[in-house]
DNA sequence: AAAGCAAAAAATGAATGCAAAATCTCACCC
DNA sequence: GGGTGAGATTTTGCATTCATTTTTTGCTTT
């Protein structure tokens, strides 16, 4: 075994030990998290294995509780387990980009829904300033900052549905495309921007109303149109890093 | 270990490649479905200490697999595990099972949704099959028969939508809810049986029409009846064995 | 006698060890 | 020269072991 640099001089020196946080002290809790930002912001390629013993230095712990957080991302789906064969990043096909796209779209469009039975008018105003920097950003062409916009309103619809299941069942398949949202949706999106634009505003439109109903269709066909304008380009082009 | 025969001198067995057969070599996977139907099915209290050296010996397995498979158990959210604590049988408040109805309602919503789209005529007779069974179990007051339709017609329309990421998350709820719906739906649901049945009638035609948004709309209304309908006596009841 | 404290016992979390399977290497045979 | 197969190496899956932490139990003190 190759020698690890382990500075453990100081034995008395608390270990990751945190007095304000002691429920998430779970050093598996947080290697799972690690391990899911390590695979989801791309540092393994699509489809390679998942090497354990290297991670297993990376990470400066033992295969038991490495195994055990990779049971848990199996479980997300983030990875795949083969019977003695070792996990491998999950590749994910067009097809399943498709149903995931179309998930996505039928949790925003409950989120949408749910939001307008309890949203109270702050929250709303608060979503239409997001709605408007949005915009600016739209007006001067910058695509990262209306991304962040865009990203942001979502993630305060779903917010604002306050359905703890929901936001943990969206979070968990939002993780999924991440690793193709990156590199999807940023270049070629351009000649969808001012419809993208519109849509939103039919989306503040009927939130300001709490028409749940129409909400929930407006929302869900504008996933359909983001998924049409993501998996055009985003079949043929290779992930660059 | 027991004895392998590894005389392998002159017969030339092929080394079987894949024939798609042998994916059941997981004994941790294997060990995951069993200790879910375990769980799920009630052979331990709400809340109860989950005990990692009985269910081995329950299993005859040793306490790392088991445990990774509680670590996937605890991502689906049927057990809580508590650092140092050990784990838990989630007990799911009444809070709880209010956002889970309203997700599963907004699965089912977007599963009729996408159904009407590439539902065909077939599939539809299949359902008004269904349908119609269960109807004869409404007039006969047959309220077990009844239901086994009713779920009967849910997992179709889930099915005919034909998205797998949907049909993994919409089971991995449900397995939350099996738990309650044993006890919740069995016995004061009979004045609502009627409007049930309405509710039915409604969704069938929608389908039949193929109106996607209007199915939204009815599937998640038929849930949130629903909801009410079981947290109503599922809050002071317990669950009877 | 009840409350509090300490030590034992049990359980949990992680590391290591070990057998089986898979992968790789390379000499061998056609 | 190319395919083949036996052995070596690596990797995987599970069991066992070890160090903490929690919980229980029994004793002491007021």
């Amino acid at each position: 075994m190759t020698e690890i640099l382990s500075d453990t001089h100081e034995s008395e020196e608390r270990p990751l030990r945190r007095p304000e946080a002691p429920a998430s002290t779970t050093l598996h809790g947080e290697l799972v998290a690690a391990l899911r930002d390590y695979i989801v912001e791309g540092s393994l390629a699509d489809g390679a294995r998942v090497p354990e013993r290297l991670l297993c230095e990376r990470f400066g712990i033992s295969r038991t509780p490495l195994r055990e957080a990779l049971k848990v991302l199996a479980a997300e789906g983030l990875i795949e387990l083969l019977p003695n064969r070792g996990a491998r990043v999950r590749v994910f096909s067009a097809e399943d980009l498709h149903e995931l796209f179309d998930v996505m779209g039928g949790l925003e469009a409950l989120a949408g829904r749910l939001a307008c039975e309890r949203i109270g008018d702050a929250e709303v105003a608060e979503i239409e300033r997001v709605h408007h920097e949005m915009y600016r950003h739209y007006l001067r062409r910058d695509l990262h900052g209306y991304f962040q916009c865009n990203q942001e309103i979502h993630g305060m619809i779903v917010a604002a549905a306050g359905n703890a299941t929901l936001r943990a069942t969206y979070d968990s398949l939002a993780g999924r495309i991440r690793r193709v949202r990156y590199a999807a949706n940023l270049d070629k999106q351009r000649d969808r921007w001012g419809e993208a634009m519109r849509e939103h505003e039919a989306i503040l439109d009927a939130l300001r109303r709490r028409a749940g109903s129409e909400l929930s269709d407006v929302l869900f066909q504008h996933l359909r149109n983001k998924r049409k304008a993501a998996l055009r380009q985003a079949e043929p082009a290779e992930i660059p890093e």
